[in-house]
DNA sequence: AGCCTCTTTGAAAGCGCTTTGAATGGATTT
DNA sequence: AAATCCATTCAAAGCGCTTTCAAAGAGGCT
């Protein structure tokens, strides 16, 4: 059943049906109904590649899967999807995967910015110095990024603040008493491990202390790497008493590293780990309950979806900047630095 | 830059130079090369929503994505994405996930099957009566189901043998000795969660058990389901000496529930996990290392993509249906039943 | 009665591509 | 030299929508 169609069986134009459809003003209530009734009794569903021609608008939004490297962030990028998807929902609008394999990237945000497939697409995971956002900018292919970099360029973006989550966690372990902390990072080519680096450093300097770089470490986000960094960092002496850890996935590895050493999380050693909020993994249910900086990034999927429809509208990605505040969450496994 | 404008440039026709593009023969070799030429530098892009219009295929593949209920099964998701994406790379075909509300999925699949936006769907995480399956059939929307379920109608199928897996298992646990072996299984409206139940069984009553069905548990896939329901299975006397599980993360939980009871995993209790190979948890490095039932969830999903393009290409969906069998790996958490 | 306005509808022109059917002209046959 | 064939090329007709511009008719006003 076509728009053609469906006008004949109603005898009238294609014109007042399809704007009878698309809920314009200038069409007589009745007449409404009646278009509405019979594209229901039907199954009429316009041609999506057909109003897309006709209307210039894509009514999706892109993401670029990259296939093989730092696919590693897995959970985030689900999760984020879900909450972006939660957002879009309402509006029809539908999320593009499209995958490029090593080395593509920029063939491929060339390709899609210029064939119209999506309106707009989303960047996660930024580099510090990620050489998208100069591209997209050249490309005119608006876009938000979820996360930061270091870019000249004025750009839409929604993160969370995680130098400030660091540097609030190391500070309440410094407050504890503990002075030797390892720092369990992610890859430092990532934006969020530079700044959650750099956030423990100035909590550690407003102390007057610095950090031990023997006890600075980072990787992907991996139950496994967790646990040999946390492995490594106590065999050193004097031993950490506390570990700051980016992801809570690594701090599963790391608390077998912790027990493997013979020693006891939230007392002999304390932790505190970044939380996503992943519905599989909750720190409230660790034995001992696991102390957090928290910041759902399928909420943070939502209100970028949010974000992206004011985009569409027309909105100026100037002025979409929002820094979110993270949470921290005290729990068993951060205790008193143990006496000596 | 539009098809009409490259044309013009090079003094020949559209025709002409849509052909030189799409790689017919009937062109003149010499023109073709002018022709590719003048694209690359103009970057020429064809418009993908003009193009499907013309064509009628959209290019694209489809996966329904509920915003809601069990989309705990995340990981998997993106596992799978991330395999299909590996096939599709190549093929310029994209992946649109369209996002569906609670009690919505009717409408959404109805909606997409008419609307062509997309050629063909991906099904994932069957019930064992998946009304999905007959509303597609009846739409005439072609798909690949990942995973099986009970449908009276013939479609195209990949999936793994989970009740062989499970079977297999169990065989394993009970020639070392083990009598009471509990299963943690997920949610059983799932289809494999059925068919890893019905292997447990159908083990135990090969050698003349039944289960004890204190020890038989299901619910959804996280590591504190994992938890409490193993904290509960160890109350139970006599103590279960061995454990199944549906899945790594769940796994984790049960390790903790394990060690929180004061026992030692591989020595006190044993455990076999399903391991759907997520590269951030890996059953090499735990300590002890996790014996598995291993399928990768990532494969199954390139495979699925590679059937996808043949389905596209007419094979019919009949004839695609695929069972893998499952390595069972016998690592550091099984071992003898314990002497009483 | 004549003129205007407002509401409602329709014809037709795109949107940018693919593809059918026809034309052109040089080479080959007869 | 006429007839045939082949390799290339092109004009134009869609694909199924949206949207511009025009028209028709009903009612209100002078």
């Amino acid at each position: 059943m076509k728009l053609k169609e469906l006008a004949s069986h109603l005898r009238l134009s294609q014109t007042t049906v399809s704007r009878a459809l698309n809920g314009y003003p200038e069409v007589n209530e009745e007449t409404r109904r009646r278009v509405l009734e019979a594209a229901r009794r039907h199954g009429y569903e316009p041609n999506a590649s057909a109003r897309r021609l006709a209307t210039g608008r894509a009514g999706a939004i892109g993401i670029v899967m990259p296939t093989d490297r730092h696919m590693l962030l897995d959970p985030h990028y689900i999760e984020f999807q879900a909450g972006l998807g939660e957002t879009l929902l309402g509006e029809e609008i539908d999320i593009v995967l499209t995958p490029s394999g090593p080395d593509q990237d920029e063939a491929t945000y060339r390709r899609i910015a210029v064939d119209g497939r999506v309106d707009a697409v989303v960047l996660a995971s930024p580099l510090i110095e990620d050489e998208r956002i100069p591209l997209l900018t050249n490309l005119r292919l608006p876009f938000i990024l979820h996360g930061r970099t270091e870019a000249p360029v004025d750009h839409a973006w929604l993160d969370i603040d995680n130098e400030g989550a660091f540097q609030h966690a190391t500070k309440h372990l410094l407050d504890l008493g503990h002075r030797r902390i390892g720092l369990i990072n992610g890859d430092l080519r990532y934006t969020f491990a530079r700044d959650r680096e750099n956030g423990f450093r100035a909590a550690l300097a407003a102390r007057g202390l610095v950090a031990d770089e023997r006890l600075l470490a980072s990787g992907p986000m991996t139950d496994e790497i967790g646990y040999r960094i946390t492995a490594r960092f106590l065999a050193e002496r004097p031993r950490p008493t506390a570990l700051l850890v980016s992801s809570m996935m690594m701090s599963l590895g790391a608390f077998r590293a912790i027990r493997a050493a013979g020693l006891e999380l939230g007392r002999d050693v304390s932790m505190i780990a970044h939380d996503d909020v992943f519905p599989f993994l909750n720190p409230d249910v660790m034995v001992p309950t696991m102390s957090t900086t928290r910041s759902s990034i399928r909420a943070a999927g939502k209100r970028v979806g949010e974000l992206m429809l004011e985009l569409l509208r027309g909105r100026a990605p100037g002025t979409i900047h929002e820094l979110w505040p993270v949470e921290l969450v005290i729990r068993g496994s951060t205790g008193p630095v143990p006496r000596a």
